[in-house]
DNA sequence: CATGACCTTTACGTCAACGTCAATGTGATC
DNA sequence: GATCACATTGACGTTGACGTAAAGGTCATG
């Protein structure tokens, strides 16, 4: 019984999962939205590899690797990251994965712990990323929502009487 | 008597408020954290006009130029826009201030609100743009935070007691 | 008025992030 | 097994956002 596929907006490996259809570059790019020369320079600054190849070369993608590559089309598009910027918080990402591999291969609770508490680490450094660029977002808005106050009270003020800004006596007067 | 300069974060028309002591380039670049290049390209590209020019063409600055100039940085650095999506917001800024002149020269009520309702409809295109980034930030925070609760319960089971992932035969309770 | 630090424009160089051929190979279909 | 759409790897072109050097003007100072 074929599963059907659980959608996840976050990249996380298809662990064993079967083999579930591979794609070729061109549907990949129809897919989530970037050009095929986009991904295949993606590939070449190391942000992602084919899950597979076929045999006369051509690139296999998984859906992991389709997650991935929309992952990398929000960070460049939503949050504006340069691609080496990019390029940072992936690697974190693929050591996740491989550790995730050896997470499952070993028992030993002191080599389990060494690997989460390395995976938490990077965790906390993408936050901290993420969370320098949201925070200076957050102000840029509540500055310009300060001024959208300052004109609705103004245009407030019009509305509920003749402005009385008295400023100018000889306006216009030379 | 010289009024002290009243800092400010947001870009503001030094509107009549006595000369202000103009700067020239390189003290500006020091002042902001730009390069000079940066900045005659910038006004290249249209995003600012320096306050005025000196007899022998030097560039001169006003605080309402260094306080445009330290916006631009951050929507540049910050949030991570291009120069052109910059332009677009201090389009509309630039806009605003000639209407700001505009509002203070005319008594009429009807232009008065005409002037200050299309400022606040680009305030509100403004926060839109702004909002949209952030939200798709704040998405991608998410995901990260969720994955850090995670690991970290992860670890936590890992601390409070051995894991039963998998039959170990070698240890515990027969 | 000479000097040196700073400014001007002009113009070519550079790097990232792709676009766009060109020459060639693949692979499902008729 | 020929076809044709799609794939591959170069390699060169382009655009944005500057860096940098050249050839000169400007301005406060000695």
């Amino acid at each position: 019984m074929p599963d059907t596929a659980s959608p996840s907006t976050l990249p996380r490996a298809n662990v064993e999962a079967g083999p579930a259809r591979l794609l070729r570059i061109q549907e990949v790019a129809a897919e989530v939205g970037l050009t095929t020369r986009s991904i295949r320079y993606y590939e070449e600054m190391g942000l992602l590899e084919p899950a597979a190849r076929s045999d006369g070369d051509y690139r296999l993608f998984d859906p992991s690797d389709l997650d991935r590559l929309r992952f990398i089309k929000r960070l460049r598009d939503d949050a504006g990251f340069s691609l080496s910027q990019i390029g940072q918080l992936l690697e974190d990402e693929a050591a996740r994965e491989r550790n995730r591999e050896r997470l499952r291969t070993t028992t030993d609770p002191d080599e389990r712990r060494a690997i989460l508490t390395d995976a938490l680490g990077r965790v906390e450094r993408q936050l901290e990323t993420l969370d320098a660029k949201a925070e200076a977002l957050n102000t840029m808005l509540d500055d310009v929502r300060a001024r959208r106050l300052r004109l609705r009270s103004l245009l407030d003020d019009l509305d509920r009487g003749p402005v009385v800004t008295e400023a100018s006596p000889a306006s216009g007067t030379r």
